[in-house]
DNA sequence: AGCGAGCCCTGCGCGC
DNA sequence: TGCGCGCAGGGCTCGC
């Protein structure tokens, strides 16, 4: 599911309810789902029992809860499937409910922590808390400068106050890439995935597979500044649902997809041109991109995929 | 360095 | 009704 808004919108929905509260229980249902945790379900559920949570933090797509008084955090990431839901705690099991923790929550009671994800590409795992290396905040949420060992790798996110942007500019000049290969690279900008690098490179005009080293500075602040734009509006309606598959932690769907201009829009009209979205393999994945308005630059255009002249569409001059 | 392939998985909707 | 296929918001590791 989840790229940056949709796992953003988790995090907030959990902070009011888990900061400060105490953990009292845990059940893991599928141990698969403990895949990036060192050590047994056992000593998962032993280390957590009885621990309080500080914060919920967020860095890219990766969510945590620091255990206070420790130097380790619960660590969560959702794969492509996965969910955390807020459940009364005589709630019967979801249907795919993988781990369940319950809190005593300062504010609401007890409450279960439900982690749910249908495809397991998702993890839970009790880790150790580093110094992150730039002595800032680690991620949305906290004032913490620790980081989980396992999210140190990872960039930092485009609406992080501490994004480094012209470290990112630089290098994304010194990639010798495709644009799209380099917003998914966690490692050199996190929180981006298939759905909102689809969108941004749509709203920048630039075509996936364009070499980063073709970028001019503008075209490349232009695209992180349309990246982030359509992050935060994203983020603005709940992140995007195409199913039950993303939800918030009340279980209510985003309705960001009824404003994508390109991820899933193959066959319908460019809100730009007119001229029909192409949908693409690429990465193993698909790539849904205009081919008027998204055109390489010439030097790397093959002759023959000249996209057809604007004789008929509107705002031919795109 | 970068990159393609393979792997980790389940479930849903579709066409036959 | 049933089966096979293609599809899905991610990321890690391994060879070349």
């Amino acid at each position: 599911m989840p790229e940056l808004p949709e796992v953003e919108t988790v995090r907030a929905g959990l902070e009011p309810a888990v900061t400060g509260a105490r953990i009292t229980g845990v059940r893991v249902l599928d141990t698969r789902s403990l895949r990036r945790h060192v050590g047994t379900a056992d000593t998962f559920g032993d280390e957590l029992a009885g621990t309080r949570i500080g914060a919920a933090v967020r860095r890219g797509k990766f969510l945590w809860l620091p255990l206070t008084g420790t130097d380790r955090a619960l660590v969560a990431h959702l794969g492509m499937s996965g969910q955390v839901l807020l459940r009364a705690v005589d709630a019967p099991d979801d249907r795919l409910l993988r781990v369940r923790i319950e809190i005593g929550s300062p504010v609401h009671g007890p409450l279960s922590l439900a982690f749910v994800d249908q495809r397991i590409f998702g993890s839970m795992a009790v880790d150790d808390l580093v110094p992150v290396a730039d002595a800032a905040p680690a991620g949305r949420g906290s004032e913490d400068t620790r980081i989980p060992s396992q999210v140190a790798h990872i960039a930092r996110d485009p609406l992080d106050p501490a994004f480094d942007e012209r470290r990112f500019l630089a290098a994304l000049a010194r990639k010798n890439t495709g644009v799209k290969r380099a917003l998914l690279d966690q490692t050199l900008v996190s929180g981006v995935g298939n759905i909102y690098a689809d969108e941004a490179l749509w709203a920048a005009r630039l075509h996936f597979e364009a070499p980063t080293a073709t970028l001019s500075r503008p075209r490349a602040k232009l695209l992180l500044a349309e990246l982030r734009l359509v992050l935060t509006r994203a983020l603005e309606d709940g992140g995007t649902s195409f199913d039950a598959q993303y939800v918030n932690v009340n279980g209510a769907s985003g309705y960001f997809a009824q404003r994508l201009n390109a991820y899933g829009q193959q066959g319908k009209e460019c809100a730009r041109c007119g001229r029909p979205i192409a949908r693409t393999s690429f990465m193993n994945r698909s790539s849904h991109y205009c081919p008027w308005c998204q055109r390489l630059p010439r030097a790397v255009r093959p002759d023959h995929a000249d996209p057809t002249p604007p004789t008929g569409g509107r705002n031919a001059t795109w």
